[in-house]
DNA sequence: GCGTTTACGTTGCAACTGCAATGCAAACGG
DNA sequence: CCGTTTGCATTGCAGTTGCAACGTAAACGC
């Protein structure tokens, strides 16, 4: 077994270059040899770790969700040990929000990626077992917060449906992340009943 | 004035033609020569027309726009005189979201061309007055017609968003046109108190 | 030493891209 | 009849694309 080095880390930097391009340029950028320039290595390289674009592709996407993931399961680890429903709640919503540079790149990545996945079908089957695990925990944590008497999967829908919404909405700049946060917050509002003020 | 022909009737023809590659195959497959054979004309006759191929891209958002403000109209003007605030509101965004096939493949169109605009700011302008006024329509029917005391503003983008987000959602598959319409009423649910039972 | 396997770099190619250029036919004004 | 303007088709070109085909260098087992 000869020159042996790390795989994982290789296509980790070429899927990061991929993703500067994507975030500055949109997709239809992302060619090998343009990433490859972006990674300062060689297309040649680019063509020994992912044999297809198509392939270059579909790791990136996975890379963005598990940013993502590891975006809230940090961020709900800082809430400490037993958080109050509705503070989870916000805190993971608010996370996936693109309110900072950093999640806004990987956003504009995501939504390129979204317009992607809606004409190959076949990529997109991860992203809905995300949505339907992220849909139920939600619906879990209504069900045992909310004040009124929602049918808690109805609003789960509609809770993730804003905050895809206000995604997409703060991309495009419609209007600026306090607004987004707000919104955010009367949709909680409604749910759980007017809080505390919300830091 | 020689060989008169109606400019705006080419126009849409080669835009039609253009919607039907972009929602079976994607922007990025949309080329010239793509979209003249799919209009059944040549290459130069679409150069013709369009003189660039940003020309028509822009041409083409135009369009989706102006389908979409029709039908929104259409639908409202469907409901009669004085209609009530929460219907009116129901109507709306029902009519705005990717319900059948027709609106689907504009649906897919318009994600494209979101994540297009995103990395092109200067196309995006239009659409921001577009969600502007969208936004002051919806808020003045809900601060006239809400039962809760919410902030009619905050109430509106929070709507606006959930609109939208359940599009992305739909448009991906991720569930089927009933649940999003059920999510819809229960949003409206929430923010004008439960309603006798909605067709 | 040698053979094999991995890790690249380089080159080449057919297909495609946007776009300019050119040509021609038709319709109109004069 | 003739010039001019418009509508459209054809062709060509430089650039880019994904990908295959090579090449070579390094690391290892034997």
């Amino acid at each position: 077994m000869p020159k042996r080095v790390d795989h994982r880390e290789r296509r980790a930097l070429i899927a990061d270059a991929l993703m500067r391009v994507a975030a500055e340029q949109g997709l239809e950028a992302v060619s090998l040899r343009h990433v490859a320039a972006a990674a300062g290595v060689s297309s040649g390289m680019v063509q020994h770790y992912f044999r297809t674009r198509d392939e270059m592709m579909t790791f990136a996407l996975a890379v963005i969700r598990e940013r993502n993931e590891a975006r809230v399961t940090r961020a709900i680890a800082a809430l400490g040990e037993t958080p109050a429903p509705r503070e989870l709640l916000r805190t993971m919503l608010a996370e996936l929000l693109p309110l900072d540079e950093e999640r806004r790149a990987d956003g504009r990545v995501a939504l390129a990626f979204l317009a992607y996945t809606v004409v190959r079908p076949a990529v997109a089957a991860a992203l809905h077992d995300e949505t339907a695990a992220l849909l139920g925990f939600i619906a879990g944590l209504i069900s045992s917060g909310a004040g009124t008497t929602v049918d808690p999967e109805r609003a789960a829908v509609g809770l993730l449906a804003v905050m895809e919404g206000l995604g997409i909405y703060l991309l495009g700049g419609h209007y600026p992340p306090e607004t987004a946060l707000a919104a955010l917050d009367t949709q909680l509002d409604l749910l759980f009943g007017p809080a505390e003020p919300t830091s």
